[in-house]
RNA sequence: GGGAUACUAGCUCAAUGGAUAGAGUAGCUGACUUCGAAUCAGUUGGUUAAAGGUUCGAAUCCUUUGUAUCUCACCA
């Protein structure tokens, strides 16, 4: 669609120079804005900060470009109010080019191209073997998916990393308990909660009997050493794990390109250290090998234990290396809670002193806790909210809703599958990474308002009226030939036709910003403007060309919703 | 004790340093014989945690204080 920003920057910056100001120190484009209130115009220019070097009112000056401006095609008014110069974008242009794209484009009117030939990694949800899937995991999840599809949407090439938790002592305790107590037929029945159980027995019994705990590293190390047997729990145990995580990433329709864990890079720490010692990072402390960041104000970071076994951020490093060497990449993106807001400063410094310049392409995408209504979330004190479910309850409940409503008639259950899912994912979508949340069950099962339903059902209803309406004007509305649609420039209607143009920017920024709840409130923002036209003007009525320049936006509003859920992995179901 | 992040309406949250701080929800009032009421319209609700400072202009930047969460050498 056409850039309108990059246009008034232009018209702005030739404007200026006529007044012969200099425009070194200040950047135009990122000087336009948009006016608090839709009545002010499209696009406003403040002009206080030309008033130092001017030597005038910042009133005056708005005055004079004002003036200037208004025999530019572009506009089809400028106006100044108080500093601002207000310009109001040429409707029938901008109506023309939106329906243009978001009708005739449909499918792919929000697509760019800035990503072409660019690798993106993107590391996110990375569960732990034989651990639960719960609802703290949903939000690196969700929020990872919807950061990789808005990135492939740009056109970049985008790797998605499931970087597992299957390695470390926790395995020899695993392996240790199995071999007591476990049986086969329970871990494959249930191999989360069985293999849990186990690691709590474990710890149990080794209070009482701390001999365990020796033969739980003596087995892990077995493990690394690649005894047969010892690898061959282990990797049964993630089979099975696995089998159980997929069940979730296939409800959430989320796929991975790797699921190379902390174990695939087991063999290449050694090498990550000898260039930490060759390149002289590395200082004796207490025994073990530590970074001193103490210049960059942070705590040193371990690198290497007292009995000389590698960390978490030994590991780090290693997989930072690899996937450099392996992909190349543009970027390097980690969606992990904030939690780790530390150990990612550290490993990105640490990269850096490496001498590598690319650590400034490494990003640690970070979120807020969830925590419980009865506290933070803890597996050992039973406060858990498997993922599973919540996705099943809320598919349930949406079912009940359908059946009330009686509007749905086939396929109901993959309506409630698409409903209920994409009601969560919007939940987790709609607000900013970073805030922490408790997680309340009344509040995911809420489908009134600002939700993943109230966009999906104007979605729908939106379907509706094109189902509803007389074939050949459907069939003018969508090719635009011949059409009126000067209609279209006033009120509800012009409105929601600005808000379709936006999606784009919204989109831009959400990628900027690493922040896919931009796209979320965006959309929400589009139903809601759909829902006022709705009510506000008749749509399928006796003039056919007004029902086909109105339909004309309904179907841009149908497209523009649609291409907005997909980029969160949320459906848009035609019927609910 | 050091560090990080947050604090905006009763609640959940918005607001690239810009115009009168906006939504949803809850409460109240209205709109289905009418294109789908999972909807819409109206209304109540604010010293942006507090105090200073920078600026033509601050919820936003700086300083101090308070509160909450996370984190701080051998867990991941």
């Amino acid at each position: 669609m056409i850039d309108y920003k990059v246009q008034i920057s232009e018209a702005i910056n030739n404007v200026l120079m006529e007044m012969e100001v200099s425009t070194e120190n200040i950047n135009v484009a990122d000087m336009i804005e948009r006016p608090s209130d839709d009545k002010l115009g499209d696009y406003a220019f403040p002009c206080f900060k030309l008033a130092k070097e001017l030597r005038k009112a910042p009133q005056q000056i708005a005055a004079e470009i004002a003036e200037k401006l208004q025999s530019s095609d572009v506009f089809e008014k400028v106006e100044n109010v108080n500093a601002y110069v207000n310009m109001y974008i040429a409707k029938q242009g901008f109506i023309d080019d939106v329906l243009k794209n978001a009708v005739l484009h449909g499918d792919d009117f929000t697509k760019g191209t800035e990503g072409e030939g660019k690798v993106i990694t993107i590391d996110f949800s990375s569960p732990n073997i034989a651990k639960p899937f719960h609802i703290g995991h949903i939000r690196t999840t969700v929020i990872g998916n919807a950061i990789y599809l808005i990135y492939k949407n740009l056109g970049y090439n985008v790797v998605r990393i499931n970087h597992l938790g299957d390695y470390g002592t926790q395995f020899g305790k695993m392996i240790v308990a199995y071999r007591k107590w476990g049986n086969k037929e329970d871990v494959e029945r249930e191999p989360i909660k069985t293999l849990l159980s186990y690691y709590t027995k474990f710890h149990e019994e080794a209070e009482k009997d701390p001999q365990l705990d020796d033969e739980a590293r003596k087995t892990f190390l077995n493990l690394e050493n690649g005894e047969k047997e010892e690898v061959e729990l282990w990797q049964w145990f993630r089979d099975e794990s696995l089998k159980e995580f997929n069940k979730v990433y296939d409800m959430l329709e989320i796929d991975f390109d790797s699921y190379a864990g902390e174990s695939f890079y087991s063999d290449k720490m050694p090498a990550a250290l000898k260039e930490l010692e060759d390149k002289g990072l590395l200082k004796d402390s207490q025994n073990t090998k530590i970074v001193d960041l103490e210049e960059y104000n942070m705590a040193p970071a371990v690198i290497t234990k007292s009995d000389g076994s590698s960390l978490y951020i030994t590991r780090d490093i290693a997989t930072a290396l690899y996937r450099k060497k392996e992909y190349n990449f543009h970027k390097s993106l980690y969606v992990v809670a904030s939690q780790q807001d530390l150990h990612f400063a550290q490993l990105f410094k640490i990269v850096e002193l490496m001498g590598y310049e690319w650590a400034k392409d490494c990003v640690h995408i970070q979120f807020g806790m969830v925590s419980l209504t009865e506290g933070t979330l803890s597996t050992r004190k039973g406060r858990v909210v498997f993922l599973e479910d919540v996705l099943n309850k809320a598919v349930e409940s949406t079912k009940e809703i359908i059946l009330e409503k009686g509007v749905v008639s086939e396929n109901i259950d993959q309506v409630a599958k698409e409903v209920g899912i994409g009601a969560v994912i919007f939940n987790e979508l709609a607000h900013n990474r970073i805030k922490d949340y408790v997680f309340d069950w009344d509040k995911v099962l809420n489908f009134d308002g600002e939700t993943g339903p109230y966009v999906q059902y104007t979605h729908a209803r939106a379907c509706s009226l094109i189902n509803r309406a007389d074939e050949n004007i459907v069939k003018k509305a969508n090719g635009l030939e011949g059409l009126d649609t000067s209609i279209l420039g006033e009120g509800s209607a012009y409105d929601l036709l600005k808000l379709v143009y936006n999606l784009e920017g919204a989109i831009k920024e959400a990628a900027d910003r690493y922040e896919p709840s931009v796209i979320t409130r965006h959309i929400v923002k589009i139903a809601q403007g759909f829902n006022r036209f709705y009510n506000e003007e008749r749509i399928l009525s006796e003039d056919a060309n007004e029902t086909a320049a109105k339909l004309s936006l309904v179907i841009a509003t149908k497209n523009a919703i649609r291409n907005g859920l997909a980029l969160l992995g949320i459906k848009a179901p035609e019927r609910m």
